[in-house]
DNA sequence: TATGAATGAGACTTCATTCAT
DNA sequence: AATGAATGAAGTCTCATTCAT
């Protein structure tokens, strides 16, 4: 019986996430009511305050999108070999990511609890604990790759880590707001400045250059 | 008399912005009421809409920030006969604003901005509009730096503008959340990428080194 | 089988009870869920609505205690002989339930059941009832005294009786608040005030000085 | 402005206290809803919480009837000479507020506070510092009395106090409940109690007998 | 022009009760 | 008989906006 419970009880909190997602997305965190998202879900509102103690416990559970920081991290994380493969991997996941319409709402919802974490201690928490994953991690691989000789000495990694991610928020940004993102040059340009700065030789951009996408 | 009340006008506008921007940065847009920012600008409720038509009308004035762009899109015009000196200005120019600690409200509110131009198309549009003006600028003088010879004839330009943008607004993100900031080795990191990834010879770094502040 | 379900009904119905009397002496009956009475007496909500209809209906149960005019008819009755005794034999029960500890519950949940008994018919009809029994049997000592030549002829028996009940009920008023109540020199002013009002001699006090408690 | 301005301020407080006080005597604190109290005042709700800032305000400015205490305080207080003359005058003002029909609401408010005042302690405290001034009160005319020589030594002033305002307590219920009181049947006993008990002589039932009221 | 009391729609949350399992 | 998830009506309180002074 628990199992069976368990199992419910956690797909109903799913529906209920996906739903305040469409929800938040549509109309803010703000602007949408609790009675929108019990309607988007088809609960009641009741039922609602069953799985989230609060409205704050529901944009919570959304504004930290886990799962985009956890694929960064392990995209870099899976080319333990090679720092420039992992720096590569990392643009080719995160371009995806940001190419890929099903990701829509997640943007618009991240993009809200980024201003939501400058005045909620919770939010905030989780957001840069995201952040700080991936940039943990980046720092780890340009140390790898200075270590290895394929990066340049003088090469500041955590300034690289900071401006990385500075630049996917930015582009995220962007796309939230249905700026037209020409991915491909941006990419390219992308590793181009990579290769410039980080690179001992230039080997990056050719041996990286994807399958082109998009 | 009319002038007098025009500039009486105009300062009693300010004063209530003032207060406003404090409100905003500190609690947001959506937690502050117009009733807190009556009392924080010392005026009376029924005052504050003599001023303004809404309460979203003095979100409307404060989330879009012209003194930013407009300084920026000004450091690149400086420079009309080097495009490097340009880039350079640009990022001296947005470096010390992201250093001064005078603009963290600025900021804040900024970030609230984006997230409100998501769903208010009047925001949007002001808030694209400082964008793509900063973009025209950039690109204009990527393709000054091409013409020139001093840039690499395979980069575009779009993608220069959108991806050094992109940089700013997520450092302004992290800024204003309060991370800790390296401006000095972000500035030099991001230096090496623009020389490395546009100039056709890497006198940029050199040249360009400006007298280390921080 | 049908008197051993019985049995067990009554049981659980009792469970309940004694669980909804200590949240109910704790938190009153509107701030009292029915998912708290189900907490503490370990019945599940549905399970609650199995032996009681509504919510008031326990509060029913509960607000008017019967156990206490019980005690004090019975505590008149017994002494058919003696008016005197019966007098004294009442003030002697109702001391000790006052200064009883283990009545502190049932005194909180009596006194917010006399708030109740204002507005719901049901419990008023409940608590008078419970009054007019007490207020019967006192009328019924009181004329029996009289006829014996006990009490004095000008004394009016209903003003005796309602009088006294006052008396108890602020007194157990008192001690719901957790008053500290001096319940020796209390029992001793009130048997004065008794033969000094209703006795043709002065024998009241001396006869019914019971061995000092409290 | 100021004077005029305060003087509205508190008439519009005490058009919406009276009209509370008729929906709590009618309905009970809890089954009364803010939005009752706003119409049966003929204000908006809005306006309640510009003068109250919970409902529980509005239910403590009524819980606690200072006017009550403050007229027995004073009936005592008057006759500095004689204890005796005190006593009579406490009756006396207590028996005409009994029998006042337009305190019907404010008595049963006090039942409704003495219930509340079991589980909130503001309302607790202002019960029983309104109880604690009528005992104090009547302890120090008891003691004039002993002094004096008018009152027996083996007095406990004490339980005098606590007894009588207990009868008070519990007379004043049987009122709200509309229990039909023989007020003057009532007062000739209560008189005759407190002579019986108090006096060192029977000089006090005809010395104070009051004009025949009710 | 300035005030600030008044408004009332609507938000979040609770809770007595039901019912499928 | 027992469960506990689900319901939805209703309650308290907030707040952008208006308007008489």
């Amino acid at each position: 019986m628990p199992k069976i419970s368990d199992a419910r009880k956690e797909s109903r909190r799913q529906q209920i996430l996906d739903a305040a997602r469409r929800c938040f997305a549509r109309e803010g965190f703000h602007a949408t009511t609790t009675a929108d998202i019990a309607r988007e879900s088809g609960v009641s509102q009741g039922t609602l305050y069953l799985y989230f103690a609060t409205k704050d416990d529901v944009i919570l559970a959304l504004a930290d999108d886990r799962r985009e920081s956890e694929a960064l991290v392990h995209a870099m994380a899976q080319s333990e070999q090679d720092p420039a493969e992992g720096l590569a991997l990392l643009l080719e996941v995160y371009g995806r990511s940001l190419a890929d319409p099903a990701r829509d709402e997640a943007r618009r919802v991240g993009v809200q609890g980024w201003a939501e974490a400058l005045r909620n201690p919770t939010i905030r928490a989780g957001v840069t604990a995201g952040m700080a994953e991936v940039r943990t991690e980046l720092v780890r691989l340009v140390e790898r790759g200075r270590a290895a000789g394929r990066f340049r000495d003088d090469i500041d990694p955590d300034a690289v880590a900071r401006t990385l991610i500075a630049t996917f928020q930015g582009l995220t940004l962007q796309a939230a707001w249905g700026e037209p993102l020409d991915l491909g040059g941006i990419g390219r340009l992308l590793r181009a400045m990579i290769r410039g700065a980080l690179f001992t030789e230039p080997s990056f951009a050719d041996a990286t250059q994807p399958r082109d996408r998009e």
